[in-house]
DNA sequence: GATATCACGATACGGTCGTATTGCAAAAAG
DNA sequence: CTTTTTGCAATACGACCGTATCGTGATATC
């Protein structure tokens, strides 16, 4: 057998290119060619990793996925508990704008396209899903207050961390901003916990 | 001179079909022979009436501003207080998910050329902050708890209702749920209001 | 009614798209 | 060293892109 290398390796690496470019120019500009050069590969290699343009998309929206959930996971490697943990979750969803932009305007842009594709749309939606129990897992686990329901309120941050993610990237309002709303929920949320700071002045 | 036609009007009408097109594939379905076809006009007409396709893409954009304007404006037409009128602004935004997914879709479309052509930032930025501060303007009249700080309640609020009008569009909770969210928010804001149905079970 | 002006359609053209095909260098197997 | 399989580049081709240009019919003015 002739010379041997890592076909998913690559893959993926095509795949980021098609991201940055799904990121800048939105879903349009991502073309074979574009996504070569971009790469810093020939078009014919393009070719060569991906049956199509459809595959390609596919590929990246996987690794959109994978991109998403290796920053969020990185978030609360130390977290210092299910309070923290939730925090941390929450403040990277957030802090996707300014430290990750890239990922979320490519979430953005698939979104347009998981309406009609279902492929995309299982995607979105288990990411989302998993995301969701999560969250919610997290707050059963941080002693809430009493009235709080763990599945509506978790749908209630992480739409509020969407939401707010949003405005950071166009820089509407600041990273700081963001996060003292999400604290300031969370305290609300979880009376008995330590939020942010050991000692909030 | 020879026959006189609504110039205004036509340009909005092929810009609603590029605003269609833009919602079912994105910004990439924005094509000029595509818009001519979804518009149902020659592929001259469209160059008629729009220098370009940047004309034609930045006229969208404006009438897109105006379509959720006017959409919001709709809800919020027989409010029974600011209080009430608060609610349905949030509501309206959640429900652009399931009765103006094309605005909504269309809008994130645009997201993506927002970070890049300023032009299109500040007209969404703009658009964002006349709902921010009306928002914060419909708190600060509505009674609110003392420890609300209107500025930092309102883009609260408005990326809870940004961030569950994803979540409603996608199916991943109905309006029905996100309803009781933001309504669950608004009392909880808003201590003195009736928010919701006049006699809450 | 002649005429200038505007709405609108049709066509042309260079460029880029996605895809198919071909050619070649390199390396493991014999 | 030969052979065979694979990685990769290059080119070709039809379709469609955005834009420019020209032609035509209708209408308000004179």
């Amino acid at each position: 057998m002739p010379k041997q290398v890592d076909h998913a390796a690559r893959r993926e690496e095509i795949a980021q290119a098609a991201l940055r470019l799904c990121a800048r120019d939105g879903l349009a500009g991502v073309t074979i060619g574009q996504v070569a050069q971009e790469a810093g590969v020939s078009k014919g290699l393009v070719q060569h990793y991906f049956a199509g343009k459809a595959d390609l998309l596919r590929a990246s929206a996987h690794v959109l996925r994978g991109e998403i959930e290796r920053h969020i996971l990185e978030a609360v490697r130390d977290a210092r508990g299910p309070a923290d943990t939730l925090r941390r979750v929450l403040l990277a969803v957030v802090e996707l704008g300014v430290t990750a932009p890239i990922p979320l305007l490519a979430g953005h842009a698939f979104l347009a396209r998981a309406v009609a594709d279902p492929e995309i749309r299982d995607l979105y939606r288990a990411g989302g899903d998993a995301v969701h129990r999560e969250i919610a897992a997290l707050l059963a686990a941080s002693a809430p207050a009493p009235d709080v329901d763990p599945g509506a309120e978790a749908h209630a941050l992480l739409g509020l961390a969407r939401g707010l993610s949003d405005g950071v990237l166009l820089g509407d309002l600041g990273v700081g901003d963001a996060a003292a709303i999400v604290d300031h929920h969370l305290r609300r949320i979880l009376p008995g916990a330590a939020i942010g700071s050991d000692s909030p002045s």
